[in-house]
DNA sequence: GCCAACGTTGGC
DNA sequence: GCCAACGTTGGC
């Protein structure tokens, strides 16, 4: 199984919609590295949610409930979306600051390319942030 | 609101 | 196919 982690805007699609939704699809990736992590999630891949911007924290937990597929919101046959379901809220959201100044995560995606909105992260890697939340 | 980082576009 | 210009993202 793989390990992700995604971002959102809150003011756009916030953990706590998420919640009340009980269903996305993962839309608007228009960009190819992130659209290629995309295309690699497999269902049942856990993704950690992370807000951009405001908060800037990991707040929760998802799953991949269905691989993906064709972006409903495009006709542009480049550009794909993922079905996902929130699993559980990190009891303390864990905020960037926490992650950079955690050494054995100074190497993950997050930190290093800050821009890219869909990124692996390795299994020892997502323990670690969990942990940290818990 | 500024700006650095970086991906994309388009002229040559 | 290179690279300058441009646009976007996201931290601060």
């Amino acid at each position: 199984m793989n390990h992700w982690l995604v971002k959102s805007e809150p003011f756009k699609y916030s953990w706590e919609k998420f919640n009340e939704d009980g269903r996305t699809f993962w839309d608007g990736v228009r960009n190819y590295q992130a659209r290629n992590n995309l295309k690699t999630m497999k269902e049942g891949d856990l993704v950690l949610f992370y807000h951009s911007n405001e908060g800037k924290n990991v707040v929760g937990i998802a799953k991949v409930v269905r691989e993906f597929y064709q972006d409903p919101t495009t006709d542009d046959a480049n550009w794909v979306v993922v079905d996902l379901s929130p699993v559980e809220s990190l009891k303390n959201p864990v905020s960037l600051e926490q992650i950079k100044a955690e050494p054995s995560l100074t190497d993950i995606s997050l930190v290093r390319q800050g821009r890219l909105s869909v990124m692996p992260l390795k299994a020892t890697e997502f323990d670690k942030i969990l942990e940290m939340g818990s």
